[in-house]
DNA sequence: CGGGCTCGAG
């Protein structure tokens, strides 16, 4: 425990210490930085007036000259025109020549006079700076017309023929537009032309963004190399690097393929050239790292930019605390915590939000709620925090509450945040209290919740539709279900495929796989685009229902309509073969999604892990979890709880306990309902019945629901010794927690209770009353 | 760009 900083009472301490005001000395940079952001070239640059010649002058002279080339060129008059250009000693300057051009409005009529003027003008080199304004302003006239592709680069080849170099603008321009419209190998030999010199970090980022573009990736890896060496000229900039970091966070890559190892290389790179990707792009990338489970390497990244200077925000340091969260490495994200408050990252909204989650997850609620406590009390305090907690929150907890059964305080909170502006309750908050209240076996009081959040104007969800489904789906109420799914659907809440996977594995589980089937169909029929997703409920709803033939007859449908199998798919039917011995097909499935390039997840490591282990293979089983833990999954409750099964089942209880402690010390995965019922029962019988009931408090302690099965394998353990009080009490303990008898326990109880002559507190009981009160 | 709710494994 003592490793696990992420414990309330020492790490509110720190929180707060992160909440006092900051002194501000990062802020100026950070907005130097965010200002370097920018992808915005800046304004074309424009001519320097002649140095002997007042831009006034110049000004003056534009206006004039403009004017005499107002009518038609036919009807220009080169008298008045050469006296006002060039019967001074000093020929008018670039900057004069530029705004003339320009201005004349059209490129044909700007190339005309350009003409005239290389006639008039001094022979070059003297006038090649002049000329090559003049051209430029040609340039960006034609760039507007709505027929510039060609006209562009046949003005470049005019240039090129006559030696007139291109200014830089015109050389950015012509890159640019060219590759705009797709002329890329147009665009490529305008900059392949271009004098070294004048290859400045602009031109060859226009370079490498057209290159990329295009698909001309090796191209533009060399001029980003050219970049790096600190003697070029043209050094890396921020505009390169957004450049190239945006075309590295796409989902594909024209032309050629990045490893996470070049990409993370890459930022590098920059970094040390001082150069790093903003929030948003660093989020990004720690994002897409995390999805391919490449956690050391975002861990890396992240401290990597922080190491050389760059300024990461709150957000990155969320999307890798997120990540660190899925894996359970509390660590890890105490480390980020501790790291975070050293570099001056305040933590945000989010952050806390991801922690309570963290906490509520591991259940952990308690110290969730104290955490939320301090940050609520840092936004009383006049020390101008801003971190108050808000609707996601605000969710985050009341879920929470509502997973370890304790829904009712999950509804006082919710009471609680209507107090608190702009937090009123959403959908999601009723969809977590309905959804409480229905595992509880309440399902009145979600259906009053359900009606509540209607006359408060709370639209239900797909997901509140799907929580009730679900609900009356497990109550065996399968008509009711299809009732309240026909209702919903004429408000209109349309049923999606968890709906109607939840229906058919429901009807599929009951045998009655012809409404599955209908289901099925209707599903085919009012979906209008067909989806895949149709196909796999069914294969799901088959395959538990262990009618394996059928479910293979659904996929080739399946495949006949063009679509694949997806992971879950592969993972109901390994199972579904699994339970059936067919140790080929399951081997035959395995080859096959690995052929599709699906890779297994921890479902299907756990499915195959758990079928050795049942089947007493316990070192295949050891096997998988090995290969498991290289591929970087990490084992969740299911993992263990087939290991702890496969234990109790060879009769070595002491190992399966020996694994169950670990889980709570070393593993920090949450044991569920499955794993304490799978001890209970071999505890006691076992006849270790003590020990059992002590592993019914620690379920109660670590808010683990029990289930009708936890009390019938407690019952039996307490039958075979005699022990009626206790068993009193866990009645009474099962009324509580709403777990409905059933014919295993009427069994059990009314043969023991009949015998001791008391069948009036199992009346009692039947009827939902507490039995210990039935005695005062 | 980052955090909350339903369903698919034991």
């Amino acid at each position: 425990m003592n490793t696990l900083s992420l414990s309330a009472s020492k790490h509110s301490k720190s929180f707060l210490n992160l909440l006092k005001p900051q002194t501000s000395k990062t802020q100026s940079s950070i907005f130097l930085l965010s200002h370097h952001l920018s992808t915005d070239p800046g304004p074309e640059t424009e001519p320097n007036p002649k140095p002997n010649q007042s831009p006034k002058d110049d000004d003056l002279l534009i206006t004039q000259a403009v004017e005499l080339l107002q009518p038609n060129e036919k009807d220009w008059n080169f008298d008045q025109l050469h006296h006002l250009l060039f019967s001074n000693s000093a020929a008018p300057s670039p900057r004069s020549l530029f705004h003339i051009t320009r201005r004349l409005g059209a490129s044909s009529k700007a190339l005309k006079f350009f003409e005239y003027v290389s006639e008039n003008v001094a022979s070059p080199p003297d006038s090649t700076v002049s000329l090559s304004s003049s051209f430029q302003a040609i340039l960006e006239l034609a760039k507007r017309e709505p027929t510039s592709q060609n006209k562009l680069y046949d003005l470049y080849k005019m240039a090129k023929e006559r030696n007139i170099p291109l200014n830089i603008s015109a050389a950015a321009l012509l890159v640019r537009s060219l590759g705009m419209v797709g002329m890329v190998d147009e665009a490529l030999i305008v900059f392949n032309d271009l004098d070294p010199g004048l290859k400045n970090t602009h031109l060859r980022n226009a370079a490498i963004d057209v290159m990329l573009k295009s698909g001309c990736v090796d191209d533009a890896l060399k001029v980003l190399d050219e970049m790096f060496d600190p003697k070029a000229e043209g050094r890396v900039d921020q505009v390169t690097g957004d450049i190239v970091l945006s075309y590295l966070l796409k989902r594909e890559w024209p032309g050629r393929s990045f490893s996470e190892e070049d990409i993370v290389g890459l930022v590098l790179k920059f970094g040390e050239h001082g150069v790093f990707p903003d929030s948003v792009k660093l989020t990004k990338l720690i994002t897409a790292l995390c999805r391919n489970r490449k956690t050391n390497k975002a861990w890396d990244v992240l401290h990597d930019v922080m190491k050389l200077g760059g300024d990461v925000k709150a957000a990155s340091c969320n999307a890798l605390l997120t990540c660190l969260t899925r894996c359970n490495d509390f660590k890890r994200m105490n480390e980020l915590m501790v790291k975070m408050k050293e570099m001056d990252i305040h933590p945000d909204v989010v952050t806390f939000g991801i922690v309570i989650n963290s906490l509520c997850k591991s259940r952990r609620i308690d110290e969730a709620l104290e955490l939320f406590e301090k940050i609520s009390e840092g936004r009383e305090k006049s020390d101008g925090v801003s971190t108050e907690p808000d609707v996601v929150i605000y969710n985050t907890l009341i879920d929470g509450l509502c997973k370890v059964g304790r829904q009712e305080e999950g509804l006082r909170l919710m009471e609680k945040m209507r107090l608190q502006n702009g937090c009123a309750p959403n959908t999601v908050t009723y969809n977590c209290l309905i959804d409480g209240f229905n595992k509880v076996g309440d399902i009145e009081r979600g259906c009053e919740l359900f009606h509540q959040m209607k006359e408060e104007g709370i639209s239900p969800s797909v997901i509140t539709l799907n929580t009730m489904v679900d609900c009356l789906c497990k109550h065996g109420r399968l008509n009711s279900a299809i009732d309240f799914l026909n209702e919903m659907q004429r408000d209109g809440v349309k049923g999606n495929a968890v709906t109607y996977a939840t229906l058919i594995t429901s009807f599929c589980n009951v045998n009655n796989i012809s409404m599955a089937m209908e289901l099925f169909e209707q599903m085919l029929r009012d979906g209008g685009s067909t989806d895949a997703i149709v196909y796999y409920s069914l294969i799901s709803g088959l395959s538990q229902a262990g009618r394996m033939d059928d479910a293979i007859s659904v996929v080739s449908k399946l495949k006949e309509a063009c679509f694949s199998l997806d992971l879950v798919s592969y993972n109901v039917l390994i199972n579904g073969f699994c339970k059936k011995n067919k140790l080929d097909k399951v081997h035959e499935m395995v080859q096959e999604m690995e052929a599709a390039g699906v890779k297994p997840d921890s479902v299907t490591y756990n499915t195959l892990i758990s079928y050795f282990c049942k089947a007493g293979e316990l070192t295949t089983g050891h096997r998988i979890l090995s290969k498991m833990i290289d591929e970087g999954l990490v084992p969740t409750a299911v993992t263990f709880g087939a290991l702890i099964h496969a234990y109790c089942l060879n009769g070595n209880t002491d190992k399966a306990m020996k694994i169950f402690r670990e889980m709570g010390s070393k593993s920090k995965v949450p044991p569920n309902t499955v794993i304490y019922n799978i001890l209970i029962d071999t505890l006691c019988k076992k006849n270790e019945v003590e020990l059992a009931i002590s592993l019914i408090d620690s379920m109660k302690d670590k808010g683990v629901r029990p289930n009708t099965a936890t009390f019938n394998a407690l019952f039996k353990g307490l039958k075979e010794n005699n022990l009626l009080e206790k068993a009193f009490e866990f009645m009474d303990q099962m009324i509580e927690h709403a777990c409905n008898p059933d014919y295993i326990t009427m069994e059990i109880l009314t043969e023991w209770l009949s015998a001791v002559g008391e069948t009036e507190k199992l009346r009692r009981f039947v009827q939902g009353y507490e039995v210990a009160a039935s005695t005062a």
